[in-house]
DNA sequence: TTGTATGCAAATTATTTGCACTCTC
DNA sequence: GAGAGTGCAAATAATTTGCATACAA
C-alpha cells in the first residue's frame, strides 16, 4: 500500500539526468512527496516540514521544475489552490474527492489512453495530448451518513 | 454549433424552481455564460461585461449559487484560476487545453458513467459521485508548428 | 414585509517577481 | 568560476468575509 520514498541517490541521478541540480531543498521535497504519495498543497507541505525548513517561493519554483521534469503532477481537487503529487514511477491513477469534507481516495483504471486518442482524432486543432485531469467529485460515506 | 442563450423567461422559472431569486445581475450572468458556451474566468466575465456592470464579489457568489443549482460547472484549465461554464441543457463534454497558448477545444464522448461506476464500486469510503473533471492537456497544432 | 441578493471596503490566501547571495557541478 | 537555485521583501492576483442597503417575492 504505502509507496517507498525515492532513494536519495536515485533521485540525484534522476534530477541531473533531467538537467536539474540536486540540492538539499529539492531532495527534501522529493522525499516528502514520494513518501506521502498523495496530493499535497503548499500549505500542507509547509506543515509537514514543521519548523522553518521551507520557503514558499522555493516550493513553487521547485514544484514547477519537478512538473516540467515529470516527477510531479498538479492535481485540482477544487479546494481553491493547487495540489501536487509525486508521479515518478507510480502507477497512473486519479482521485475521488468528497466535496463536503475534502477526503480523497485514489482510483486506478483510467481509460485515458483510449479516449485521449479518440479525442485527438476528432480534434481539428490539437497536435498531441501530454497529460490529463480526471478527478471524481462526490460525497463520502461519513458525510453521507451525517446528512441523513 | 453555437448554442442559443437561455431565454430570460425560462431562466427566471428555472431559478425560482431551484429556490433562487431571479435578479438582473444573475440573469445577465446566465445570459452571458449560456451565450458564450465556453469556460470563462472571472476576469473574462468582467471584460465581457465591459463598463462597470459587474461586481467581482457578486460574481463569485452568483457562480457559487449557479454551481449548486447545477446551472454551471467549474472547470480547471490550469490557468491559475477557476473557469466556469454554462452546463444546463448542454451536452456533456470536456476540454482539450493547450499548455502553451491556452486555446481550448471541446470534446464529447466522455465515458464518465462507466468508469465512475467502476471507481465507486471499488471505493471503500465513497457513497456517491456527483461530478467529475476530465480535461486533456497538450499542444495545439499552431504551437507545435512554431516549435519545430 | 421579509428575507435574499447586492456592492463596497477590507481581509485573507495564493502565486509571482526582483534581487543579492549561495552552492552545485 | 559560472550559472542554477535559494530565500527574503514585496508586488500582484484570486478568493472570502462583514455589513449596511436594495430589491424580489
Amino acid at each position: 500500500m504505502s509507496k517507498a520514498a525515492v532513494l536519495e541517490g536515485d533521485l540525484k541521478l534522476l534530477m541531473r539526468k533531467s538537467g536539474y541540480r540536486a540540492t538539499p531543498a529539492r531532495l527534501r521535497l522529493a522525499a516528502l512527496l514520494s513518501r506521502e504519495a498523495k496530493p499535497m498543497s503548499i500549505q500542507g507541505i509547509e506543515r509537514a516540514f514543521g519548523g522553518k525548513k521551507a520557503d514558499v517561493v522555493t516550493l513553487y519554483r521547485t514544484l514547477f521544475a519537478f512538473e516540467k521534469a515529470g516527477f510531479v503532477r498538479q492535481v485540482d481537487l477544487r479546494h481553491g489552490h493547487a495540489h501536487y503529487e509525486w508521479a515518478h514511477e507510480r502507477t497512473h491513477h486519479h482521485h475521488l474527492v468528497c466535496t463536503r469534507c475534502g477526503v480523497t481516495e485514489e482510483y486506478d483504471g483510467c481509460e485515458f489512453a483510449a479516449f485521449s486518442k479518440k479525442a485527438l482524432k476528432k480534434s481539428k486543432q490539437f497536435a498531441r495530448i501530454e497529460d490529463h485531469a480526471s478527478e471524481l467529485f462526490g460525497i463520502c460515506t461519513r458525510c453521507d451518513v451525517s446528512t441523513s
